[in-house]
DNA sequence: GGCGGCAGTGAATACGTTTGCAGCCGCGTG
DNA sequence: CACGCGGCTGCAAACGTATTCACTGCCGCC
């Protein structure tokens, strides 16, 4: 049995093909009754546009591409807050009336190239490619690329940026932990060029701690990416200097939550021996006990705006 | 400056637009070094079939459409499960030379009508919809529907579905506690028709009870849906029954992280005072301290399956 | 020498839609 | 009356690819 298609609802109102095709776009040339009677016919025989046919011929897409990047660890898998993002993406994509498809792969030309060429996607979102940043700026120079990237803002880049304001996001983690008294303030996470959300989270942690008259100490900054398996390796660390400190900052929960393991592993309870500020607000934080501090990112905004910022490009 | 097309690429290879086609899809029908030859051209050129044109000539469609449940509550959030699952089945699909749609619509006709008219996708996976019984049978008896449902398989039903083996699951997680020389084991979880997956679950937790000569006891069983907060209500019933139990087993993850913080919050430490067992292995019960006990998923074979058995039809 | 078959290629068509253009009708205006 | 104009509709041409069919050499075989 043959496919459905816009002739077959034409005939059966008594109009011309095109016709339908405009009355079921809501275009203002068809006359609202002649409309109506055909989306009526449309929806009762349950017709809907072929989207290969309307891409093709109106070379407009309707779909966005999410490139996610994977922890390429032993068990490979989404950062907890992408998993928000993306379901806020989504939520956003489809008021907009765009479909979402997502992809896992490698960031790579390639990849790039091919989700360009086929258009498969009006746009590309990258989550988790922060670090990337020259390898985005050569392909943000591609013709008509439309990529956006959540990661780390800085004035004058090239190509599209999403972010939260990270130093603003780790002022007021540290400024928090200042509030509660504690004077010397442990910092875990990576701020190399890796990791430039991390390198801002701890501009604001400094920026926090000059306010106090307090200077960032190096002995008290341990290395580590954004996962719990490291973060703990990074709190071990810390105590094996045999520093004093009274509070701990991490640049993401993951790491947060791989710090109080080690904390109390160590016979440091969290929170009585040491305070422990996260970041991101994944959802695991909540189910912890007792429940982490951390600074949280509104992901359903921060959908919208990647949506609506990718959708002007 | 308009787009490369296959027509370009055979111009430049000095070959028909046929004979492109052929090539770039390693048809048998043209001669190695043609098909070597325009490979390479079109490589060079970064050209790549227009997914629309291609899904318009050959009515076939290399996309998969994932619908996922999201919870209703204030927090409307996916199940971190899925976000595993989700993840495979990603994978699986990549592998397959699939792209995935990814859908957090509610579950509607006129949403699968959608996906089925328009064809966007080859076939749709619903994850979390494992109650939509009733439903989901409906629209399995549509003419071409290619569904694929996660969940609790039962001989016999219309509708193709996936799932893992919950009453053997729910055995394994009884067995291991009694192993533990528990005899008084709770049961928190939702049996009625709303969650058929707990039902089995229950089962099999049955199953352990009766080969240990032990009956269940409904004064030890608090229904709960899959989330942390409404585990740690059911929780709170349970303690406030006043009944003696050494061990609890959670229908799901979710609920066993609500329960360990009620218990603990009661002055009831895990493990020491009562034990807990988890179901599904998400990523966040690694972070609690102490690790929480759970039945495993095999997220990344249950992907493999979904997409293969997807594909079949 | 004729003939069938095979390997490789090209010409041409169809997929279902969007859209530019032209046509029709009825009305008001010069 | 002629003419133009606005509102509505239909005709037909793309969009870029997959695929059928026909064609060309060429070889082997009766």
């Amino acid at each position: 049995m043959p496919r459905i298609t816009s002739l077959d609802i034409a005939k059966l109102a008594g109009v011309s093909q095109a016709t339908v095709s405009r009355a079921l776009r809501d275009s203002p040339l068809v006359r609202s009754e002649t409309r109506l009677r055909v989306q009526r016919i449309a929806r009762e025989h349950s017709y809907s546009v072929d989207s290969a046919a309307r891409n093709l011929r109106s070379r407009r897409n309707r779909t966005i591409a999410m490139l996610v990047r994977e922890e390429s660890g032993m068990d490979s898998a989404i950062n907890p807050f992408f998993t928000s993002l993306l379901a806020s993406i989504t939520r956003a994509a489809a008021a907009n009336g765009y479909d979402v498809l997502l992809s896992l792969q490698q960031l790579s030309e390639d990849w790039v190239a091919d989700y360009q060429a086929s258009n498969k996607a009006a746009g590309i979102v990258l989550l988790g490619y922060g670090d990337y940043r020259d390898y985005i700026r050569k392909i943000a120079l591609l013709d008509g690329a439309r990529i956006l990237t959540w990661g780390p803002v800085v004035a004058g880049q090239p190509g599209h940026f999403v972010g939260c304001d990270n130093r603003r996001g780790g002022y007021l983690a540290t400024r928090h932990l200042l509030d509660l008294g504690h004077r010397r303030i442990a910092f875990l996470g990576d701020i190399s060029d890796d990791c430039p959300e991390f390198q801002d989270r701890y501009r604001g942690h400094v920026d926090a701690l000059a306010e106090a008259d307090l200077v960032p100490m190096d002995a008290l900054r341990a290395a580590t990416p954004a996962s719990a398996h490291e973060g703990a390796l990074a709190a071990g660390t810390l105590l094996r200097r045999d520093v004093h400190f009274s509070a701990t900052f991490c640049a993401s929960d993951l790491i947060a939550l791989g710090a109080v393991r080690a904390f109390g592993e160590a016979g440091l309870p969290v929170p009585e021996a040491v305070s422990v500020v996260g970041f991101d607000d994944i959802p695991a934080v909540a189910h912890t006990t007792p429940a982490l501090t951390t600074i949280r990112q509104d992901t359903d905004l921060a959908g919208a705006a990647i949506v609506s910022t990718l959708l002007r490009l």
